[in-house]
RNA sequence: UGGGUCGUCGCCAAGCGGUAAGGCACGGGGUUUUGAUCUCCGCAUACCAAGGUUCGAAUCCUUGCGACCCAGCCA
């Protein structure tokens, strides 16, 4: 890829990581990390986060570890992790080590006895509601469980039973012994250890017992060495209590924890569980459909990790809510496949079109260069012939004002090839026009015709060597800017956000393009090669229109 | 009514007491065998509001207003 990686802006972030190190914070070093729970595929709010932790520990000679918080079993499973790996991989970053929550269960459990003993968690048998009631509200102090005084000794036989297997789902819990009046709701005595009978991806049967997220990131920053860790503002609330459990359990390091705004992206959800429902309830064909922003989606529709990580330094990093436009995504992909994607010649709705003046036995090898401003980029061969497909589109019996493609009588130029002029319509019984009948001018190869101008410029695929291919316009998933805000997201969904097109022709050119490769076809858009293709029929995704100031 | 945050151009975003960067979007001109690209020009006397401090305030103080998050044995 040719393009520099985008320029660096300040951000918060980077200033106080920049601070740090000249102060010779955590002697200097630079240690983040990449927490994704395995219960969904990574989207791209995701790839803010993977860009700003790896891109933070890139900057500053550090580490970036990737980390699996599997503490919830329930939710998550191998083939998550696995798309994870991926992903993260594809989007072009290399982790320092890959580690699992679960890797610390032992640890976390023997930091859990600590704190009994020390007398700063107790165990509980409240029911689920009971606690609910016993916690109080936003503006009321909750009050103390009767078992807060549960003396040491006993608690710690009850959290080795709870490990053993003894009791069922629910019957106790582990609670950190903080202050039930306390006006931040995550300091009442937080739960931090439950039971569940449930089988562990990793750990398998090992553990009947979970530790609770609070409770195991912080001692899992800490125990990797972690300087800085970098979450979503959701968790601010949280970061008392982040800094309670280390200070309590007085771990070698104390990582700092610092919160950004999550991406919000007009037309789009990034709500894991949401993005499920549309997979598991068929309104895409899974999370790679490419109308998906996860980057299984995005990398199938032909995005470049290029373009998503400019995009990810364009929109910055604050902790203010903020709503991205979808166009400076597509500005981000646009401008990377600009520079980068090859282009190619591809009739959507072709309309024949044969030349009269030209000869039937005739096979003309035109090359035509495969980036205009990249000649480096080589040329293309395309064959000109008596018999070619123009896009429907292109011609118009009754003209649009300023409409500058091929009219009866007018004339256009055939990229990369000659200038033609229309003689006749030729229309069938009920006046659907199923062919022209064109004249080419010999002199207009490579040269404009004398003595007249002709502006028009359209694309073509000689009929006898292009190919059949279905092109899938991809448009916005949403038709609502804010989906997530609707009482029913999936009434938002744009049911024009995929139109099938089965009768395309292309360019020979393309029967050498492998899945995943990008194009420019002219005049139309970027497109990439689905794994879809067979050998009978191309198939190819749109990827992003060109931008179009004449619809306008 | 508790706690935690945030408010600079239509959308992002720099700015960190010395007189409003940049990107996207938008409008206009030029080049062009893609109505693409490229290129040139325009686009906040103004920083949520009102007071105050200061020679000087988007930056400091005060008071308002508005928005977001938190009461899972989810993360």
């Amino acid at each position: 890829m040719s393009n520099a990686e985008p320029q660096l802006t300040a951000n918060f972030i980077r200033q106080m990581v920049a601070a740090d190190v000249q102060e010779n914070k955590h002697h200097g070093k630079v240690a983040t990390r990449f927490p994704p729970e395995p219960n969904g595929y990574l989207h791209i709010g995701h790839a803010k986060s993977i860009c700003l932790n790896f891109g933070i520990a890139l900057e500053n000679n550090g580490t970036c570890n990737l980390r699996f918080d599997d503490t919830n079993p329930e939710k998550e499973s191998l083939e998550f992790m696995q798309s994870i790996e991926t992903d993260v991989s594809w989007l072009g970053f290399a982790w320092t080590n890959k580690f699992h929550a679960s890797d610390y269960f032992e640890q976390l459990y023997q930091y859990a006895v600590q704190l009994i003993e020390q007398g700063d968690a107790y165990i509980d048998d409240l029911t689920a509601e009971q606690m609910r009631l016993y916690r109080g509200t936003l503006t009321e102090a909750g009050k103390d469980s009767p078992n807060r005084h549960r003396p040491v000794a006993e608690s710690l036989d009850l959290f080795a039973r709870m490990r053993a297997g003894e009791f069922t789902d629910g019957q106790y819990v582990l609670r950190a012994k903080i202050d039930m009046a306390s006006p931040n709701v995550n300091m009442r005595d937080p739960i931090i250890y439950r039971i569940r009978h449930v089988h562990h991806q990793r750990t398998g049967d090992a553990w009947c017992i979970y530790p609770m997220y609070d409770y195991t990131h912080c001692i899992s920053d800490a125990l990797e060495g972690i300087t800085h860790s970098l979450c979503t503002l959701e968790f601010e609330d949280h970061r008392p209590l982040y800094d309670w459990v280390l200070d309590k359990l007085q771990t070698p390091t104390h990582p700092q924890q610092t919160e950004f705004a999550r991406l919000q992206l007009e037309y789009t959800i990034v709500s894991k569980r949401k993005l499920a429902q549309l997979v598991t309830e068929n309104h895409v064909n899974g999370w790679d459909d490419p109308r998906m922003p996860t980057l299984a989606g995005l990398r199938r529709a032909g995005v470049t990790p290029a373009a998503i990580r400019d995009f990810c330094e364009r929109i910055g990093v604050t902790k203010k809510d903020a709503w991205i436009e979808m166009a400076v995504l597509e500005n981000c992909i646009r401008e990377d496949l600009n520079e980068n994607a090859p282009r190619a010649m591809a009739v959507l709705k072709p309309l024949r079109v044969v030349i009269e003046n030209y000869p039937a036995d005739l096979v003309e090898q035109l090359h035509i260069p495969c980036h205009p401003q990249k000649p480096e980029l080589g040329s293309r061969q395309v064959n000109f012939a008596k018999e070619i497909f123009i896009e429907a589109d292109d011609f118009a019996l009754i003209p649009p004002p300023k409409f500058k493609r091929l009219i009866e009588g007018g004339e256009v130029r055939l990229r990369g090839s000659y200038v033609i002029k229309c003689n006749q319509v030729i229309q069938d019984e009920e006046g659907n026009i199923s062919e022209l009948r064109c004249s080419y001018d010999p002199n207009t190869l490579g040269k404009n015709p004398e003595g007249r101008k002709v502006s028009g410029v359209i694309h073509w695929v000689a009929v006898a060597d292009s190919l059949p291919a279905q092109l899938r316009l991809y448009d916005r998933l949403f038709c609502l800017p804010h989906p997530d805000s609707e009482e029913n997201f999936l009434a938002a969904l744009n049911p024009d956000s995929l139109e099938i097109l089965d009768d395309c022709r292309v360019e020979a050119s393309l029967a050498t393009a492998q899945v995943g490769d990008g194009f420019q076809f002219e005049r139309t858009g970027y497109f990439c090669l689905d794994e879809d293709s067979n050998c009978e029929k191309l198939v190819f995704n749109r990827t992003v229109t060109l931008r179009d100031t004449w619809t306008k």
